[in-house]
DNA sequence: TACTTTCTGTGACGGTAGTCACAGCCCCAG
DNA sequence: CTGGGGCTGTGACTACCGTCACAGAAAGTA
């Protein structure tokens, strides 16, 4: 089975695709077939919006493969990055729960695949299954600390170097080689990455020169390596 | 009944004090039975803190009379203020049902009185009424949107200026004067402002001298009047 | 392969707002 | 009423970073 853009369409993906914490994961039968009935599955290409900031909500999306990043803008253009989500997360969740419109934008930077829930199936699947509404109410109160730390990196920290740094050891998978180095993929473009620090793209370019003089990471191609760690932590506490 | 610091003690101050969308507002006769057995109220003076950032979550407060700003600090000391609480306001929550710690400190910038329920005598009533935990998600939601306004307040915003005009007009009761002045009291120092737009307590006072040339505001001791709403709001959208 | 578009690197320049310093003010406590 | 501590106003200085401009690299498209 195969979809548009190349991409083979994942049949269970709504069921625990990656990662055990998913929303909907470990439900009883009854509740997962419920889940099979009202969803549905489609792919979507680089840079199809998934929904768009100020829009009445729809419903929500469990993405299964892919990637997408959510932003919000101003009326001048200005926009700002605020969380890239990958295979497992649940995008416009809040608004749907509220039936306030979708405070932010969800376009997907690499192609994937996302299953899509109505508000009124979302609802009354809710209304007929308590326990999944408590993992809602966890899920809302995941995404709030997610924002709160948004407002801490935007407000507590005072160079675009600070900021920067602090992404960078965000990226960080943790998995460090025997020489103290992170290799990772980096997908996003400078002007992305300035979007998500509130800078500009050639302050971003800029920050790569200087860090990469200063041996603090090294970039080949699209893979990131992060050189020296201790020096980025102590960039963000000075 | 007096309490020290010269006030009064409001004895029913839980059931609706002052806002109708209060979270506790209109329940069952049984259920503010339950919540007025397992409430405590006590009387603070300003400069008092409810809790601390980082703080194991003890339970929530409701403020009754009085303000609070919540505040986040980095390590190096920089605070920013994420919001002001006023009567009604339920303080703790997201900390209290998600049983993470305080992500803000809550300290009081007018003497006031609040009730405080502890967590576990919160958790029990809400398992035993289904309709307040309703409630509280909504309560989340609300919280989460707050954040994001915070959120788009730091991150789009280029100026101190167009900050602050945004402060400005937020603070704005809507009751315009026949002339299209707005009076209002105003009790933060320039320090707390600043705090609130990211910026220092000199910019603050600057903006203060250059909007009162400019005709955008009056300060009579501590009342505040917006003098040109209009100009305002082109600083805010250029 | 050639062509177009997007992305990246870097220089020059200037304005903004942060920092430091200090003086006057206000308000409360004694 | 008088002192002192916290506020507020303002000047001088300057670093940082946003803006503009352009050239070269990379990546996608025909």
């Amino acid at each position: 089975m195969r979809a548009p853009y190349g991409l083979p369409i994942l049949d269970n993906c709504l069921i625990c695709p990656v990662r055990e914490e998913h929303l909907f994961c470990n439900l009883p039968l009854p509740a997962v077939r419920k889940l099979q009935e009202i969803k549905s599955t489609a792919v979507y290409p680089k840079s199809a919006m998934l929904f768009i900031e100020g829009q009445q909500p729809r419903g929500v999306f469990v993405l299964c493969t892919g990637k997408a990043k959510l932003s919000t803008s101003s009326s001048e253009g200005k926009t700002i990055i605020t969380k890239l989500s990958h295979a497992g997360d649940v995008l416009g969740l809040n608004a749907t729960i509220s039936n306030h419109p979708y405070e932010v934008t969800a376009e997907m930077i690499e192609p994937g695949q996302a299953n899509f829930i109505t508000r009124d199936a979302l609802l009354q699947f809710l209304r007929e299954n308590g326990e999944v509404a408590l993992r809602v109410a966890e899920q809302l109160s995941r995404n709030y600390y997610t924002a709160y730390e948004e407002i801490r990196m935007l407000g507590l920290a005072s160079s675009p170097s600070e900021k920067f740094a602090k992404l960078l050891l965000s990226w960080d998978p943790g998995k460090t080689a025997s020489d103290g180095s992170s290799p990772m993929k980096m997908t996003l473009t400078h002007e992305e990455i300035a979007e998500m620090i509130g800078t500009t793209r050639e302050t971003v370019s800029r920050l790569f020169s200087d860090f990469k003089k200063k041996k603090l990471l090294e970039v080949n191609g699209s893979t990131l390596v992060l050189r020296d760690k201790i020096a980025l932590r102590k960039l963000v506490h000075p």
